[in-house]
DNA sequence: TCACATGATGAAAACGATTACATAATCGAC
DNA sequence: GTCGATTATGTAATCGTTTTCATCATGTGA
């Protein structure tokens, strides 16, 4: 039984007053009064009637709707966020769209179009790989105030950043080692160019050199939060003279490639060597051994640039004041433990 | 500078031609000459136009738009799936909307409010929980034909459905375990009520009573998809007095639960007990053991849905044939072995 | 040359809501 | 009893498209 959804038309005539009267029972009950309000009520019940949003949308002018840019849906380090977004706009009655950024890069004007177009009131970027162009011609285009960034952001650019305290988190790992003993602390970096890359490097190296720990290059690794790039990672370890004690990734998946792949090379973790990660996603605790690691909390995170970007898309483009960073935790499980004892008794052994 | 978006009308005269030529030139090349057709271009492209999808939806009677329902984004085995989709739709012009099922759970007439609202032309439903009630609000709209379930789906309903051949991944890997000789082979299910659940649990029922292995009731092990419930199966594995040898899990994330209990229980996987799990997920190939397991192609299925839904949205609601089953693989690691010798040669032992 | 098909375009009517403005009714206050 | 303010409602314009229908010019076959 295909039947036509009923207008706000058909609801006027069964209440018996115009179609203005039963938009302002909607969305401005105040000016109607209390008898045609229960009509209107009444009559809204017995046709199922229900606004249709393009109709609204195209009056006034908004998409109720928001975009949210994921550089790759695949990672399940996404998963915890995203939901924490949906959790954030449910109820609110934005639709929430989603573009993978990496299936699907963003063209020169995708972003600025989706506004353009009126598909969206506003944006979170999860991508802190957006190109400046892309972000100027949504400032050109008036809507530079309805954009947020979320984990990763933009180098230098004015959009408020929901992002863990990433310095912090590496201070705290390598401090965790520093208490268990452990004085030849390397590091497995995320992508070149990439914003948590930096932070989590930075604050690891400072933290290092705070403590007066060695720092030989080759000691810093390059990878890219991917589990491969953890697995070469190994590689690279068991084939140094010099090997550090323990291992800081800069993410968790980083830490699960390169424990398997340390333990296929002969090291036992944590007896051999320790291993911290960072993010703490569900699989960490489950891991064997069960990982110590940096939390972020990615459902809060998720929530809260939810609410930064409601709160941006009503009121007028308020104080900006910026986002206080979602504090982090060492979670501590079996991943590390103190140094083997014969590298503190006998620091030089021949290759 | 906020400067209001440049409409058709803009375009048309820029163009000195009416809007419904512009229009046309969008939608319907061929009916419009050549030399205009080259001057409307042209005026759009200097007016920096782009069509309001508001306006167009309103008038064309449709979203453009296609909304997932997703039990739970947390979970990583989604976060593929998601990425298929994601590019399936990607190009075609329909905005992908995302609702989280559980964080929010569909009301009544959630699902066909979608529809009714006009916000919503389409929709893929991971959540094979959805009511009946639900489901025949759709099919009494009209828009029976515009859902497709993939991965799970409700029993006894005519939508169509994408998913894996999951019998037959479980007879998979039960005939694998029974190669390598074990004999005593246990299984941790899905959720009751689940669908996956049955065909994973009564296809690996089938080919243990083909294959004449003992069945004990207690040997299947009540599972839901999660770390935590692989964890609580190994406590109750490590608890019996005869043990099986084998465990096939409904699913990875299970299977990490279950060894990492096992393992913190004593037993070593595979030289004492094998894991199988189901999936693929991306961790699997890098847990430590990595884990043996059926592969589901998430990314794939993903795409496939989108088409399917696609093809019902533009054609007449086409021939029903109903979807072949997307095929499994085993994937052999490290976490199936022959069972101990002392099980083989001893196979009755006292308590 | 006429009739008629064909092709290219424009004018105007939807689509279904919101809202500025106009109108009518009610109520005190004088 | 009249005036102005207040309250409740209706009328009609508007948002930016698409699409039907009409119009007009052009080409074609007899």
């Amino acid at each position: 039984m295909i039947t036509k959804p009923p207008t706000i038309q058909d609801v006027a005539r069964a209440a018996n007053v115009s179609a203005a009267t039963v938009s302002r029972v909607l969305s401005n009950p105040g000016l109607v009064s209390d008898r045609t309000k229960e009509a209107v009520l009444q009559a809204i019940q017995s046709t199922g009637y229900r606004v249709n949003q393009a109709a609204r949308n195209l009056r006034m002018q908004r998409a109720n709707a928001v975009l949210v840019l994921v550089p790759n849906l695949g990672k399940p380090f996404y998963s915890g966020i995203l939901a924490g977004l949906s959790e954030g706009f449910s109820g609110t009655g934005y639709a929430v769209l989603i573009a993978d950024t990496e299936s699907n890069p963003m063209q020169d004007s995708a972003l600025a179009g989706y506004f353009l177009d009126g598909r969206i009131d506003g944006a979170v970027s999860l991508d802190g790989q957006l190109s400046a162009a892309t972000l100027q011609e949504c400032v050109d285009l008036g809507v530079g105030d309805r954009i947020v960034f979320l984990c990763e952001w933009v180098a230098d650019q004015p959009f408020p950043v929901i992002s863990s305290d990433n310095a912090h988190g590496a201070r705290l790992a390598i401090r965790h080692l520093y208490e268990l003993g452990h004085r030849k602390i390397a590091h497995v970096t995320g992508p070149d160019g990439n914003v948590l890359t930096n932070a989590r490097r930075e604050g690891m190296v400072a933290e290092r050199a705070r403590l007066g720990l060695p720092a030989p290059p080759d000691w810093i690794i390059r990878g890219d939060f991917s589990l491969e790039s953890g697995h070469e990672a190994a590689a690279r370890i068991l084939a140094m003279k010099d090997r550090p004690t323990a291992v800081f990734c800069s993410a968790d998946m980083v830490a699960f490639g390169l424990i398997a792949g340390l333990t296929a090379g002969g090291l036992r973790v944590p007896e051999d060597i320790s291993v911290v990660g960072f993010d703490d996603i569900e699989m960490s605790e489950y891991f064997v051994p069960a990982l110590t690691t940096i939390r972020q909390d990615r459902h809060r995170m998720g929530r809260r640039a939810a609410r930064v970007l409601l709160d941006r898309l009503s009121r007028k483009p308020a104080a900006h004041t910026p986002e206080a960073p979602i504090p982090v935790e060492l979670i501590l499980r079996n991943s590390t433990a103190p140094p083997p004892a014969r590298q503190i008794r006998s620091p030089r052994r021949p290759a």
